[in-house]
DNA sequence: GTCTATACATGGATAGAC
DNA sequence: GTCTATCCATGTATAGAC
């Protein structure tokens, strides 16, 4: 028997959920349906799976228990139903296609600085913390992850710096993967786990560094 | 009213915790303190805080539910000595000492590859994903690890970096926490949350950019 | 200190009225 | 579809015997 189970996403099933608008004024305004995707989404990022109580749900999305079961299977299709809306809205709000015609030092540091600054968010943050913390037991909800938000926007990244005319990279898709994941753990390291009391690191000092770290690797080959 | 109760972690009133040895074979030996603590750390990680029940603890660890009361006051209390143990087994356990006579290629190709080495264990990857999990509703936990394991090891490093013999880095703390930080992006993405399926990259491919990049910032300075 | 048995609250999920 | 009221399993924590 295996040591812990894994807890399945269903993800087959979905209905292709609208994206969640998350004003509050608006609230009036939602089926149902929503607004139980609207109030799942903050309980669950408050709480954790477990932590989350269809219970609180319930109450913070303004309904009755047994409304949520009529909208959905379990607690679980609940979950991955909220995940893959998030997902979705993380996809379609693409952010960085103004940079690609900048100049290498100007691109470097305006996707940084957007990059920063986006993630800089208490829902991002909070997301980021479900989804690390229950990666080990949802790896579906991992995989979906990997495979809809990160690898199309380092597929991106990559082709930019294979342009010859711009960059000279012997090896551009290792050089993306570093600089985006420097800027993740920045993130992790200064938000998340609040690293920043005891290690100061201001922003536009990591980002300079890291931006003159590419560029003289560039100019290197 | 806050949105949601911050656990404390009750740091003040732990006894220091002997460090936790994980054989199983000497778990006769082991005292119900420390049967209770090795149990529930398996338990912890497998499931997180709220996921975790005192009666899986008390099966794993072999002993009774009102044995584990007589230990510690309650769940949290439990969950906070174990984390300051494995903190402490971390800490005492220093694996870099022997590199810091290398010349930069070498140690920095060394430094790495150990660094990646030992995270890649389940044991590590999980209280990761717990610590990251729960650095929202611990934020003690957060602290503690900022303080007690990360700060020490930067500052070793940036240290390191400062040496003038060696390197030529105009803000060796920054390239410190740039190299590190790939490091810990590499097992974020690659291990913790399984990209690896879909966006391979050989340790030594990305260990090797890495390395070049910073030999490359060296030299430029 | 350690156990069996239990108290009491809350968990996920549903029956049945409207 | 939506609610009130409820079922039953499991949760944390403890009483009391040894």
């Amino acid at each position: 028997m295996a040591f812990f189970m894994k807890k399945s996403l269903d993800l087959k099933n979905n209905k292709t959920s609208k994206v969640i608008e998350l004003e509050k004024d608006s609230n009036e305004r939602l089926s149902k349906r929503d607004k139980i995707l609207q109030g799942g989404l903050k309980i669950f990022l408050a709480h954790g799976f477990d932590g989350a109580s269809v219970d609180k749900i319930a109450a913070e999305a303004g309904v009755s228990k047994p409304t949520i079961y009529t909208h959905f299977k379990d607690k679980n299709h609940l979950f991955s139903c909220l995940v893959e809306s998030v997902f979705l809205r993380w996809v379609t709000t693409s952010y960085t296609d103004s940079l690609y015609e900048l100049d290498p030092p100007a691109f470097l540091t305006k996707f940084a600085q957007n990059f920063l600054k986006r993630m800089d968010d208490w829902e991002y943050i909070s997301f980021f913390r479900l989804l690390v913390g229950e990666s080990g037991r949802f790896p579906d909800l991992a995989h979906l992850y990997s495979q809809r938000v990160i690898m199309p926007a380092m597929a991106k990244i990559t082709s930019y710096f294979s342009n010859e005319e711009k960059w000279h990279f012997q090896d551009p898709e290792a050089i993306a993967r570093i600089f985006v994941g420097s800027l993740n753990a920045y993130i992790m390291s200064q938000e998340i786990l609040c690293a920043k009391h005891y290690l100061e690191m201001p922003r536009d000092r990591y980002i300079k560094n890291l931006v003159d770290m590419i560029l003289y690797t560039s100019k290197a080959n």
